[in-house]
RNA sequence: GCCGCGUUCGUCUAGGGGUCCAGGACGCCGCCCUUUCACGGCGGUAGCACGGGUUCAAAUCCCGUACGCGGUACCA
């Protein structure tokens, strides 16, 4: 194991935390611990236009109901030696270093307007360049402490005027670097544009908060995905210019919509995929399965095993096993995984969360035995919890309606006399005799009556009760329903259905 | 456009010169179990983007092409 492993989850608050930033946050989890290293959570707030009330919350509540515990962050700061942890609360070493970049020539300061670059930017595209840029050639035509006076510099600073405070990047470098997943990638410098670090309320930009706070925080893993992987440059040209070392890098493939491009809001919504992570939380997807499941998206130990508990991700996670292509999303596979892990729940656990989708759908009045029952009779057959009450609601109330497709099936010209003559039967049932064995004696004995089969007085049977054409077992069923239920069911079936 | 990254069944992936006429999982299909549906069991379907090299031998190495994705902001 190397030691002192620290690795960060920063994400920004202009949401609620994206399926996206849990796997990014998973990432970091795993090596983390693999490597008993550190965690640390730090809020990227440095964006005032783009922050939104309740996002830190959410992304603290996100990564707890994941069972992804942090070691410091904005509600554990650690002896304050790291501390604060939220970047707005950081501003004096950004300006710090921001200052200690423009002494040593690595930086300048800026005065043009935001018009006056998009003007400059316009003007350069009209005359033949695809993508100009505020660089080693255009910042001398620029309003900024490279091409005014040192007297004129200090005269706007002292009037107050607004400027922002731009990296310097050379004209002709190549950067190279190691990336933990891609391997060697390089850059040439004259494809980067002198980036703002320090805008002009003050506030830096992701590169400068990102970079001084990795260093200041001891980071020496950076692990984020894709998206940053052409800024990754810059952040390797400050690192220098600051006379820290890098630490590592790592870019995680992106998680991609079955229809293509990143996995967003807008493409995942139209194709049900939630993707939000509070999404899941209240659909009640198990924690182990959704984590489990983005482990292997980008990821997997090499052997053909995949159902993978949270303490033997960490032992098998490794940065080289995580692969280089975007991963699609696909949901089939994560209800899979939920039901892996639904299944493998004990039944009293399971208790008092159903209990509290019985309650949200407004029924009421059932006792823990029943309930037990209805879990006992659903668990080998849903995928998600919900699912339960969702698929089993005939355990809490009368149908309201027939499936139309089981009912054209099984409901035929005679099937009302069936039913009848089954009523009849069961209402001359001892209520100690109520069981599936006996209660399916009564059925047969109609049907040797009758001479017909099973499927044509079973089927109508279960659409009566349940108003479906599928389910658990019918006459464990039946039981549970009790005997008045089953027969006032039966009988409203058959006024109903004829 | 430019820059960067990528490309193995529909999807997630294993495999990194011979053991691969490519393995597992999800999905799909079939059979068995079940007088329902599911679960479970068994079997099947389907893939190395393309073109050139290198080599006795290439899914694996190199080059090119195509395609995909990301970036190209005083957003992260």
């Amino acid at each position: 194991m190397s030691e002192n492993v620290r690795v960060r989850f920063a994400p920004s608050p202009t949401g609620l935390l994206h399926i996206g930033g849990l796997r990014t946050a998973l990432y970091n989890y795993l090596f983390a611990r693999h490597h008993d290293g550190e965690f640390i959570l730090r809020i990227e707030d440095t964006d005032q236009n783009r922050y939104v009330e309740g996002a830190e919350e959410d992304i603290i509540k996100s990564l707890k109901w994941a069972g992804l515990g942090y070691d410091e962050g904005p509600d554990i700061n650690v002896e304050g030696k790291y501390g604060p942890y939220r970047q707005s609360e950081r501003s004096e070493y950004y300006q710090k270093y921001a200052e200690q970049l423009i002494e040593e020539g690595y930086a300048y300061y800026a005065f043009d307007t935001a018009e006056e670059v998009n003007d400059m930017r316009e003007r350069l595209q009209k005359s033949g360049n695809p993508s100009p840029k505020y660089d080693a050639i255009t910042r001398m035509a620029m309003k900024n402490s490279l091409t005014l006076s040192k007297d004129e510099v200090d005269r706007r600073l002292e009037a107050g005027e607004k400027y922002v405070v731009r990296l310097k990047v050379p004209r002709r470098e190549t950067i190279r670097f190691e990336d933990e997943v891609r391997g060697f990638v390089s850059f040439e410098s004259h494809g980067l544009d002198d980036q703002v670090l320090l805008k002009s309320d003050g506030l830096p930009t992701y590169h400068l908060a990102n970079v001084v706070d990795d260093h200041l925080m001891g980071i020496t893993h950076v692990i984020r995905g894709e998206e940053w992987l052409s800024s990754a440059p810059k952040h390797i040209l400050l690192y220098e210019y600051l006379g820290w070392e890098s630490p590592k890098m790592a870019h995680l493939p992106l998680i991609m919509s079955p229809e293509g491009g990143k996995l967003s809001k807008r493409n995942a919504d139209k194709l049900g995929i939630p993707v939000n992570v509070r999404d899941y939380i209240q659909q009640r997807y198990e924690p182990e399965a959704l984590v489990n499941f983005l482990a292997f998206l980008g990821w997997s130990p090499g052997d053909n095993r995949e159902v993978l508990s949270l303490d033997e991700l960490i032992s098998e996670f490794s940065l080289d096993r995580v692969s280089k292509s975007g991963a699609v999303f696909n949901i089939n596979k994560l209800n899979w995984f939920n039901e892996q892990y639904l299944r493998s729940r004990l039944e009293v656990d399971l208790l008092p969360e159903v209990k509290e989708i019985i309650k949200e759908y407004g029924f009421d009045g059932y006792s823990d035995e029943f309930i037990m029952q209805v879990i006992k009779l659903m668990k080998e057959r849903a995928q998600l919890v919900n699912e339960f009450v969702s698929q089993g609601q005939y355990f809490f109330e009368a149908p309201q309606a027939y499936d139309t497709k089981t009912r054209k099936k099984a409901w035929k010209d005679n099937t009302g006399d069936l039913v009848q003559a089954y009523i009849l039967r069961l209402q001359k049932m001892n209520e100690d005799d109520w069981e599936p064995a006996k209660i399916k004696d009564e059925l047969k004995n109609v049907l040797a009556e009758k001479e017909v089969g099973f499927g044509k007085l079973a089927l109508p049977t279960r659409l009566a009760v349940t108003g479906m054409g599928f389910g658990p077992d019918l006459f464990q069923t039946l039981e549970l329903l009790g005997k008045d239920d089953v027969i006032n069911r039966l009988k409203k079936a058959v006024s109903e259905l004829g």
